[in-house]
DNA sequence: CGACTTGTTGAGTGAACTCAAGGAGGGTGG
DNA sequence: CCACCCTCCTTGAGTTCACTCAACAAGTCG
């Protein structure tokens, strides 16, 4: 296809054909290849981006090299809102990516110019603070075990499933240790655990929920 | 005084003289005692608050009773965002408390009459995203060392500054454990650590910070 | 085919946690 | 005004569990 769509970009709700029409022609199709790297911390950020295909790491780093990831951005996210100069964070694409590019400027305006725009907008952040709460509240408080059954609930309801049980990981156990606040190794003895548990059981690409009641309901609500 | 003000409303920019006596009307001045709850994770949000004096813990809950404290509200804050029929956090007042509470849905009817008030609860929002993010980075790969300077940093910034150097702290160890995701104890000897460097200096209810400018430059920005 | 990345496993260490006790206020009631 | 209680903070001792370091297996890509 010569033109990659923005598609379900806030989800359920819709804008107007026309609205939609308008943001398709503020948007540019980019491409990304595995590991690329989209936007970078502090640089000017006179574009933002949206996810269209695939799926992006967004994380922030520390002085030293170390960095944690903040979510994992899926179709239809923007991998920031588009307030201030520079970027608050950094994302690069997880496997190929195609996203679409604005000018921050112009996606301001037609958000300015578009009620129901706002309205989602708004609403948008208003989703992404309350993740942000439970993501918190889990790496504060959460052992091993439970922030992996708490991240594989979770990451389970934002994917298109394949199907109820099996859920698809295309990220590295790297990237959902940094995720998670933990050493990579870590999270490899806490899967062993889980499916020792027989609460999951990994497969290739992703793993199959057993018994997803009452194990992942934590942090669900 | 007969009737408290909801004062600094969103920090520096101001409403509108007319808009803000319309916001007051809105709103009914109460007031807390130390350590009484304030809104509770779960319950009907058919009312949501803004402090107007004193400190408020805002934290989310586990099933067994462990907790994390989110953030500490001050004057000018809302306790969280009007959305969603039920309260997503609970909160607690630290000392006293004065609020000004608001029936929701002439909050929101407000909010979606003023431009302006609009615009200040999209910032609002996206202040406190940041702020989140900063803190994930924080509890999921700082050290204890870091977490609590970076801690008196971003406090020290968004008090009102008796004086340069001293730092306020109204809220117990125990909160401050349960903000960054550590044992009381861990905190106290953090504490100790940090006055045996000479960064910082324990004072009634407060520390004196000492070598400002390199040691507590972390996450700051 | 070889170099590199990624995931797993093992061993050992260390740091933060738990449990426990003691001291220092602060508030209340006699 | 003092005695008492209670909460909060601190300190100590011991343990646990996640981290680090290291080696190895398994893909993956040139």
């Amino acid at each position: 296809m010569a033109r990659d769509s923005f598609p379900d970009l806030f989800g359920k709700v819709a804008l107007s054909p026309r609205e939609l029409r308008k943001l398709q022609r503020l948007a540019t199709p980019v491409r990304f290849r595995s590991g690329q790297q989209i936007v970078a911390e502090g640089e000017i950020a006179s574009e933002v981006y949206g996810v269209s295909q695939g799926v992006v790491r967004v994380y922030k780093k520390l002085a030293d090299g170390r960095h944690h990831v903040l979510r994992f951005a899926l179709p239809g996210d923007f991998l920031e809102w588009p307030r201030g100069e520079r970027h608050g964070v950094s994302a690069d694409a997880i496997g190929a990516v195609s996203a679409s590019r604005f000018a921050r400027c112009e996606l301001l305006e037609f958000i300015q110019a578009s009620r129901a725009m706002k309205r989602l907008t708004i609403d948008g952040a208003a989703e992404e603070l309350k993740r942000s709460q439970d993501q918190m509240l889990l790496l504060g408080r959460g052992v091993p075990e439970e922030q992996l059954t708490a991240f594989l609930a979770s990451w389970r309801k934002r994917l298109p499933r394949r199907s109820d049980r099996f859920v698809s990981l295309p990220m590295s156990r790297r990237d959902i240790a940094a995720h998670l606040g933990m050493a990579p190794e870590t999270l490899t003895r806490t899967f062993a655990k889980l499916e020792q548990r027989r609460i999951i059981r990994a497969e290739a690409d992703g793993v199959e929920l057993l018994d997803t009641g009452r194990n992942l309901s934590s942090a669900e609500k």
